[in-house]
DNA sequence: CTCTACATGTAAAATGTTACATGATTGG
DNA sequence: CCAATCATGTAACATTTTACATGTAGAG
């Protein structure tokens, strides 16, 4: 087996929205799974070639030389269930962000506020996204669309949780040095609801 | 070079807080850093071996037989902090709850509500963590404090961002099969402030 | 005709996990 | 003494990334 349960699902999930080539499963994994899942080629041309021998999926007429269409069989979308029905892997986390402003003495104040602005300004960016996301999904009255929101709105949440915990960093990090603000600081938080 | 920057950064930025044993050094890793940070001993041994070759650390008499304690160098300080301003690596998203619930409608909406369940109660558990690891860190007057601070924030906004989505999700997946609530389900949403 | 996007695939290297083998020390 | 914990290390395996090699089709 020289692909993964993991890497399976997304590919099987993907044939089972609409049969296409690698390549468009690719750019339909990073378009619409990208903000919690991802694919390399590297991945997805050997599961494609180990579901293809397993019956899973079928190799269509292709559309232009040289490539190839993939499409689900029916015991593919049986395999896609068993898969989906598995316990959830979740993956060993490793928040490089966390890590460096966990030693964040080592390399100074300056530098943690920094990467604390760094990762605001990403959460933005991400929040922004999401909710254009979402407005498109309103318009989507298909089957599927109930479900795809689901995940949407976790990434709401996530970015708006990294934005509101940016904030906050920044304050406990200007009351570190109090020399420095113009005026007092403020308290560090008004959190724990 | 079997180790990588990423494990050494963890394993230096450990000894930097105090010499110990390589596996107390895990252990510190997995209670410290956890929520954010893993190395499993197939990392941190090799990666021992590697930084004492370098001089960046050092083997200290042995408190028992068959043991050592490492102790971080000056080099070794000088390159943990050169390890720290590099750009942080965020590793592929692979979160296997959304994946599954984005094809959500292969399995049923009930298999969907376990999930979100799932995850709630995984929230609330890290949620309460988080804050025993805040009012313990209160006591805590030490330079390291308030960067330590910054990561268990984060970890708390995670959580109840957690929290809050899986509330809203349950809330979706009600709404899609109004014939089960024993009432009329409500409004979907009451989210983007 | 030439550039870009589409398309497929492989090999090597890097990365990370797991299980195993081995032994010391301590508390009951 | 015996079990649990402390402690070190390796080897095999699994996973993933990256770079490369190759070629087609359409737009300008």
């Amino acid at each position: 087996m020289a692909t993964t349960d993991q890497t399976q699902m997304a590919v099987l999930g993907g044939l089972s929205i609409a049969p296409m080539t690698g390549y468009a499963l690719r750019e339909q994994i990073r378009d619409a799974l990208g903000h919690f899942w991802a694919e390399s080629f590297g991945q997805i041309y050997p599961a494609l070639t180990a579901l293809e021998r397993d019956g899973l999926i079928q190799r269509q007429a292709a559309l232009r030389a040289g490539s190839s269409t993939f499409a689900i069989t029916p015991r593919g979308t049986e395999r896609l269930r068993e898969l989906l029905a598995e316990a959830p892997v979740m993956p060993k986390p490793r928040n490089g962000v966390l890590l460096r402003l966990f030693f964040g003495r080592q390399v100074g104040e300056e530098a943690c506020r920094q990467l604390v602005q760094d990762t605001r300004a990403r959460a933005e960016t991400e929040l922004a996204e999401m909710r254009h996301i979402r407005d498109e999904l309103q318009a989507d009255t298909g089957p599927d669309a109930p479900y795809i929101l689901l995940t949407v709105l976790a990434g709401e949440h996530a970015a708006r949780a990294s934005l509101t915990w940016a904030d906050e960093a920044l304050g406990v990090l200007d009351s570190l040095t109090p020399q420095h603000s113009p005026a007092p600081a403020p308290a560090i938080v008004k959190d724990h609801p």
